[in-house]
RNA sequence: UGGGCCGUCGCCAAGCGGUAAGGCACAGGACUUUGACUCCUGCAUGCGAUGGUUCGAAUCCAUCCGGCCCAGCCA
């Protein structure tokens, strides 16, 4: 990062600390996911935010796992996580912390807090509980168990932690204010009795702190300066802030939480609950499948690092809730691919072509792996008698401005040399099976002595040596408009978001030897290649990120 | 409707009292060994609306309108 300047209200704010010395300590920020998921491209916002506001301060970083529900937390997850951030370009290094480490230092904590009257022991039901909390509109009314002492609550607490009570039972809640318009504070639960194993620290303990309550907590543990999180959370500050003020004499410089806005993007589903409904329920490979926002579908889609990178500079940061356009992503994509990685030619669905006039043997063209990047250099195609072109570049009866292959229409053949179509042959359905072409020996690519022009050049490639390999087009992202309330409607969402099986598609023999995880760009509608299974077995397999544009479509 | 947050081009987003950056998308043109790429050009007399303060307002004030969040022993 050259520039040292806040780039956003986040940084700022930061940044105005750091002129007034608000902190006798480095800049701290965090990220603190819960494991019970993987990270998605808006946890990638979060991390980057973070990440950055941290390293553009000289400040430092923390990943925290937030593990206070057993229930839901997994290893799984907490692995899964961190390859993530690290493929994501965010290795936390050593800077991995575990909120459950911390549960004796709440608890001890909790004790302080217990004895300064600022929480105590409710027997009440959850029933009962909400029933006394209120309405948006109207207070609450306080709990009969609000005014044990000190003592009783000790006691009660300890027993709690002893595994006395059952689940449900009692719960420890901070005393606040039952009339506060912020439901927030209307004397929160902050420690209740789970009977479950957690991931991490076993069966040691029976009470689990509220992320409220905990959060606050391991933030100032870790001398965070700056937490911040999603906007969701800004009625949740007052509680932050109570925390740490009920503890001041443990915090004497606590951290401040700060929001910002959550970011959408279009036609893709960023919702822990509903990703995880998509994987379990199977209507899709797993987490990593290319249809889904999350950090490793985007990989196997063909992401890059700096093109997510590039992405997250791109949108900003902001108050508001954003929508941003899917379109965005893929640009930021395709701009960082260009350059970078070369071109090859694949039809998805083969036509045969055969150039009838054309007598030798197999000839090796020469073609430039970039159009854009030089240093990419060239590579020798097969070409000969009968080569296989794209079905959709040819049409018997060409609409207005087609420009490709007809009956009578000469184009170029990427690398190669012009053809001109003259018969079309069809099988008995009708439908076209092969096209007989002339060509121009004279026309030869990078000959230099073409002397007409023509309007189209296609790709190709030959109707032997070549790469016969399963396709998959994953045309867009798996889409949330189907999603309605608890229930989601998969079967239709998973329509939209369609994984196409090409099983006869073709690609350059070049590829044969290409590098698992090599990524080639189409070269025709800004399809991307990845995914490439190059291993004993397995089939090719592609995607593109782009669908075809409008204006493709049209014509 | 109690409280909180937010409204700048179709989508992100700069701007922080001195006369509306940029990106994506879109449109038109040039170029081209792919209708891609590249290169030009266009795209808010307008900043949710209405009043007000001011020499001057997207920026300050008021009211209104619209959107989002909160009543888990989830995070």
């Amino acid at each position: 990062m050259d520039d040292t300047r806040a780039v956003n209200f986040l940084e700022r704010i930061i940044e105005e600390d750091v002129e007034n010395n608000v902190y006798h300590r480095p800049v701290h920020t965090r990220f603190p996911p819960e494991p019970n998921g993987y990270l998605h491209i808006g946890s990638l916002y979060a991390i980057n935010l973070n990440y950055n506001a941290a390293r553009r301060f000289g400040g430092k970083f923390n990943m925290r796992f937030d593990d206070t529900n057993p229930l839901k937390e997994d290893m799984e997850y907490v692995n899964a996580i961190i390859e993530d951030m690290k493929w994501a370009g965010y290795d936390p290094g050593n800077n991995v912390f575990f909120g459950s480490d911390y549960f004796q230092m709440i608890y001890d904590l909790t004790e302080k807090l217990i004895e300064r009257g600022l929480a105590y022991v409710c027997d009440l039901t959850p029933e009962e509980m909400h029933l006394k909390r209120g309405t948006l509109t109207t207070a609450g009314t306080n709990s009969p168990y609000r005014d044990r002492s000190v003592e009783e609550n000790l006691t009660l607490f300890r027993g709690m932690r002893e595994g006395v009570f059952a689940p449900g039972e009692r719960v420890l809640r901070a005393k606040i204010d039952m009339s506060s318009p912020n439901m927030n504070m209307r004397d929160p639960v902050i420690y209740r009795i789970l009977n479950a194993t957690h991931y991490r620290s076993g069966d040691k303990w029976k009470i689990y702190p509220m992320y409220d309550y905990a959060h606050p907590i391991q933030d100032a543990i870790e001398d965070i300066t700056h937490s911040m999180c999603s906007i969701e959370f800004k009625d949740h500050r007052p509680l932050y802030e109570w925390v740490l003020n009920s503890l001041d004499f443990a915090f004497p410089e606590p951290p401040k939480q700060r929001e910002f806005g959550r970011i959408n993007i279009t036609g893709a589903i960023t919702s822990k609950r509903y990703l995880r409904q998509l994987v379990s329920l199977g209507y899709v490979d797993g987490w990593d499948d290319p249809r889904l926002p999350t950090v490793k579908g985007l990989r196997r889609r063909g992401f890059t690092q700096s093109s997510i990178h590039r992405f997250l500079t791109e949108i900003g940061v902001s108050r508001d809730m954003s929508t941003v356009d899917i379109s965005m992503l893929e640009s930021c994509l395709r701009d960082d691919l260009k350059s970078k990685v070369g071109s090859v030619m694949a039809v998805i669905d083969p036509l045969r072509v055969t150039i009838t006039n054309y007598e030798g043997d197999i000839e090796y063209v020469k073609v430039e792996n970039s159009n854009v990047n030089p240093e990419l250099g060239t590579r020798a195609l097969p070409f000969g008698r009968h080569i296989l072109v794209d079905r959709d570049d040819f049409m018997e009866t060409p609409e207005k401005g087609f420009h490709r292959l007809y009956p009578g229409n000469e184009v170029r053949l990427k690398g190669a040399y012009f053809i001109k179509c003259e018969e079309v042959i069809k099988d008995d359905s009708g439908k076209v099976i092969e096209l007989l072409c002339v060509y121009d020996p004279e026309t030869k690519s990078g000959s230099g002595n073409v002397t007409r022009k023509v309007k189209s050049t296609l790709h190709w490639v030959h109707a032997e040596k070549n790469l016969p390999c399963d396709v998959y087009l994953y045309s867009r992202l798996l889409t949330n408009e189907n999603i309605s309330g608890e229930e989601a409607d998969w079967e239709g969402a998973a329509d939209k978001g369609s994984k196409v099986l090409m099983s006869n598609a073709v690609v350059e023999e070049s590829l044969r030897n290409a590098a698992p995880e090599s990524r080639f760009q189409f070269l025709r509608h800004g399809y991307f290649v990845v995914d490439i299974a190059c291993k004993p077995g397995e089939k090719l397999r592609f995607n593109r990120i782009a669908a075809l544009k409008e204006s493709y479509r049209k014509k």
